[in-house]
Formats: structure tokens, C-alpha cells, sequence
DNA sequence: CATCAAACGCAACAATATATCATCGGTGCA
DNA sequence: TGCACCGATGATATATTGTTGCGTTTGATG
């Protein structure tokens, strides 16, 4: 099932936009949607399972007809994370259209070993008490790597 | 401060072990502490900071005075991080010797972008309220990577 | 149109991680 | 003693991931 069917099936996080909904809150706030800033994002979107930077390249020439260089997917995907349209997951070194990025949060994944997929949840208490812990030792918090590996429920069934 | 002194100013984790206590530790559940491990585990808690594979290589050449391999290297991290003896840091593709290696938790890891170290906390509300999340998503979790990148105290005084 | 900055292309390179096979040393056993 | 076995290590090559530097193009703006 790719990322823009997903949030049918996640009871977790109610709140959800799509593609064009990110494409346009990036315009809002002012950021340049370029065709390839544009495609990457639609090729997370599309993508059933979270992508390294060279899946990206070789998914895009299939497309575009030619090679985008290693350097314009990292400018690109770094742009993308920046506007919190889309998540490094750093265990996997791969990335992922955010399904939240209408509004500020911190990333959650469930990372499925067995089938390689990536679920995205959202959890404000777990964001408070790090938050707090963070405060207690004057430490100023930019950015949250909270990923959990392991086996989603379906692939449990057939192990 | 090397990692081994760091207990002394942590005020949030009372309970600490050293690379001894780690090494014994692993003893006592048959695991087979060779030169090589006992030499990559001390070498990461003397680090004042997290450290590469191959940071680690090098500063084992120092030592022993010959160069020991890649794939070395990553199989002895990969036991002492079975053991639990020590972490990797994925958002720093980074080591570093487990203060907590007593007893069984998920680490937590403050990373400060300006000095490159890393404090190791625990949090296990944290802990449960991600447990049960996964619960109810029917997922079995395996592992947890929970990092926080940000600013440490002393360097937000410099900047 | 002229100007400027951001985005992009390109080539080379660096850093990180793995695959594969050979070797060594202890353990158990004929 | 001689030998098969197994886990740990050594050695070489290679794969994967990510970066730097620099020149060119693009697009917004006046
Ligand atoms: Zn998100
Ligand atoms: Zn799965
Ligand atoms: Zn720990
Ligand atoms: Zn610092």
C-alpha cells in the first residue's frame, strides 16, 4: 500500500494531508517547489516502503529519462526534510514522505524488519517527557531521531 | 571527561557500571571477551566523545601497532552491541559505551551538534508509553533508537 | 533587459559498511 | 595422537552512502 493510501488504514494520528497539500504549504511558506523538488516528494508519496537517496535516483531516471546526480537527490531531500514534508529515518538511511507535515511535530517510526516498511505515528506525551528530560540538563533540543525496529503485525502472521 | 568519569556529573541515571563490570558482565552470560573485544570496549570508554568504526580503527593501531581490519571492527561493535554493552548512535553512524550496561533499557542518547559528544539518559515512561503505542499497532519491537540532537549546556554559554 | 541568488549538473572523492574466503586456536572425540 | 568442528579473526575486494568544489542554468525581481 503506498504512503497516500496509508493513513486509511492508521488509527493513530487522525490528522493527514496528501501531496498537493504539501507541495502547497511549502509555497506558502515562500520555498521554491522546483519540478524536482516536486517529483521527489511525489516519488516518496508513491513509494511503498522508505527510500535511500541512489532507489531515488534510479526511480526518478526511470521516469525523467535521464540521471540525476547524487548530490541534487541529497540538496533535494534535505530541502524536503527541512520543510517537514518528508523524514530521514537514520536505521534505515532512507527516507519517507511525512503524513503529518500540516502541522509541527516529532517523527515516530515502526520499522518492520521483515517487510521493510516504515509507519509513522505521532505521540505528544512521548515529545513532553523528552522534552522536559532535555530542559532538566539545559540541553536545547533541534531534532528527534525516534525510530522502533522490529515486526509489524502482518508479518508476524506469516513467520 | 572520558565516558568513564561522565557517571560522576550525570544527575538523572543513579546506576553505573564500568568497562570492568561490563566485561564481566559479558563473561557471566558466556559470551567470549576476547583481546580484541576488551580492547574496542575500553578504547570506547575512554573516548570523550562517540566514535567511528573506523575512529576506532585507528586509534586500536596507536595501541596494538597494527592496523586491524573494517570488518573487524564492525563484528566486534556488533557483539558488544548484542551485549549491551555498548550503543550505536545511527544519526552519528557512531559508538559508544553503555553507562547502564547493568541492567536492561532502552538508551537515550542527547547528541550536541557544536561539541559532537553524546549523554546517555534514561527515560522509562518513555520507554512504556512507546511500548504500548507499538502494542496497539500490533507490533513487536526489537530495538529502539532514540536520539536528541541539539545543544549541551556548556556549549549554549560559548555561542 | 540586467542583475542576483538559488537551484542544478557534473566530476571526483570520501566515508561507511559488507561480502567472501583464508587462517588460527581451542574443544571434543575416534 | 590425529582429526573434524566451530567461533573468532585476518585479508582483500567491493558495495553503499554521502560530500565537496565549481561552473552553469534558471527564475524572480526591478
Ligand atoms: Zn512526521
Ligand atoms: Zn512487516
Ligand atoms: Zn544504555
Ligand atoms: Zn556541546
Amino acid at each position: 500500500m503506498p504512503r497516500s493510501e496509508r493513513h486509511l488504514a492508521n488509527t493513530q494520528s487522525p490528522a493527514h494531508c496528501d501531496v498537493d497539500e504539501a507541495i502547497a504549504a511549502c509555497r506558502l511558506r515562500g520555498a521554491q517547489m522546483t519540478p524536482l523538488r516536486q517529483a521527489v516528494l511525489s516519488a516518496l508519496w508513491s513509494a511503498d516502503r522508505p527510500l535511500g537517496a541512489y532507489d531515488l535516483r534510479d526511480r526518478l531516471a526511470e521516469e525523467c529519462g535521464r540521471q540525476i546526480a547524487a548530490p541534487s537527490i541529497y540538496r533535494t531531500l534535505d530541502f524536503l526534510c527541512e520543510q517537514g514534508v518528508a523524514a530521514r529515518i537514520e536505521s534505515l538511511n532512507a527516507y519517507v514522505a511525512c503524513v503529518h507535515s500540516d502541522h509541527d511535530h516529532a517523527c515516530v517510526f515502526l520499522v518492520c524488519e521483515s517487510c521493510g516498511d516504515a509507519v509513522e505515528i505521532e505521540n505528544q506525551q512521548v515529545e513532553q517527557l523528552i522534552n522536559e528530560d532535555a530542559k532538566r540538563l539545559g540541553f536545547v533540543v533541534k531534532h528527534r531521531v525516534l525510530e522502533l525496529s522490529g515486526f509489524c503485525a502482518p508479518c508476524q502472521e506469516t513467520s
